[in-house]
DNA sequence: GAAAACCGTGACTATTTAGTCAGCATATTC
DNA sequence: GAATATGCTGACTAAATAGTCACGGTTTTC
């Protein structure tokens, strides 16, 4: 406070999430009360924030919603975006990782087959990430577009990796001769584009039909067209 | 009050936006007065809706940003929600607008040469209505997934109100024997998705190469896939 | 099992916020 | 241009909210 320039909650950001800087124990019971107590906030936050949006939920919801104490909270989370982004780093890891992993599989993939074995590597991963945490997943389809400010803010960033990496894997998948030229960049967002809206609304509890097909369909439709 | 079982801000709603009930008047100064108000609150609304999220804003934020007083907010609009939806009132109208006129129109059309002209006139009035109002387009996107509770839900209504329309339209197309048979809904929510993440990252200032190419490219793109 | 380290609690403070309204200002009417 | 209708203002209230912290309970250590 020594300097002026009053910004509001300034960007000190010491330390991030985690239960605390986890000081000492071993692997007993204040291990585990910990590991209850965090995801006891995370599933609270997580069921708030889908129904009724991050920036809407309160910390004293969340305390409610999760049975504890709000100094509790503040134990486990330094702030609501602290919350969030623990709430989406499996997805937000598996993500990136799969992602990372294609473009370097394909970097050194030298025939055709490598490279489609390569794509399909990843369609799997990252079905499996979805698969896996289908609420985050929701959440940053739901409110991924927003500002990248406030609680918000691992969310965008999120998106916003997840196009670029995108991009790039789409600009080597043209440049081997697997795509249309299309700029890079609007070949990726269409397929990324299609791709959530159709995951969105799946875990909306849209009705699909058959749901074991919509990932070859969408396949299907994104490589060969709607043409008949 | 351990869980809810009240509401809590009730959803009473006699009246909506709009200047007032617009006493009387004539086309005089008052009118011009009231028009210049309103415009300034939307604009400032919608200025720090982009910036920081519909949820984040608060109504001392935006009369600050429109120059005028708190009660004044009050005389023009509801709540915050009640803002969002005047916001969003051109873009709705235009667009449930050309979406209706294209599903009467294919249901008249006898020849395909009448069908495919019908979707060339929905593509025609879709861009305009985009073209015209970039900025609550651009909130849509932003927003749109959101939950339908709060400031949010006009938003997502138009956003649902999107899809049932466009499934209509793809249903049609499919039937008329113009589209692969996959699900509508699905082909309905790919497209849609595609076309919906290019515009927000266009909107974002993303760059995508040559702005004029990217409809052209998307509707080939969608048509006839991806594969070489 | 006693001391020490750690942790949870919830009342509390300082802010922020939505929404109101009495009073002054401006436009309209006659 | 006086009388009246309408509109704008900003201080005010009540409620909500983020974040803190002294205290008492629990776990670990020795």
């Amino acid at each position: 406070m020594s300097s002026e320039t009053a910004k509001k909650p300034k960007k000190k950001t010491p330390r991030r999430h985690g239960p605390a800087e986890r000081p000492g124990p071993e692997g007993g019971k204040r291990a585990e009360n910990r590991r209850r107590r965090l995801r006891a906030i995370e599933r609270a936050g997580l069921e708030l924030f889908l129904e009724r949006g991050v920036e809407s939920v309160t910390i004293d919801e969340i305390v409610g919603g999760a049975g504890i104490a709000k100094g509790s909270f503040y134990r486990y989370f330094r702030d609501k975006e602290d919350l969030v982004e623990a709430i989406m780093a499996p997805v937000a890891e598996g993500v990136t990782a799969a992602l990372a992993k294609a473009e370097q599989v394909l970097d050194e993939a030298t025939t055709e087959a490598q490279q489609r074995a390569a794509y399909f590597e990843l369609a799997v991963a990252l079905a499996q990430a979805f698969i896996a945490n289908p609420d985050p997943v929701k959440l940053y389809l739901q409110e991924g577009r927003g500002p990248a400010v406030g609680a918000r803010r691992p969310l965008r960033q999120l998106a916003d990796r997840v196009m670029e990496q995108t991009v790039k894997l789409t600009r080597i998948a043209r440049e081997h001769g697997l795509l249309r030229p299309f700029p890079a960049r609007v070949s990726a967002l269409a397929v990324i584009g299609a791709t959530e809206q159709l995951t969105f609304r799946v875990l909306s509890g849209e009705d699909l039909g058959d749901l074991s097909k919509v990932p070859g369909d969408l396949i299907s439709l994104v490589m060969d067209g709607l043409r008949p």
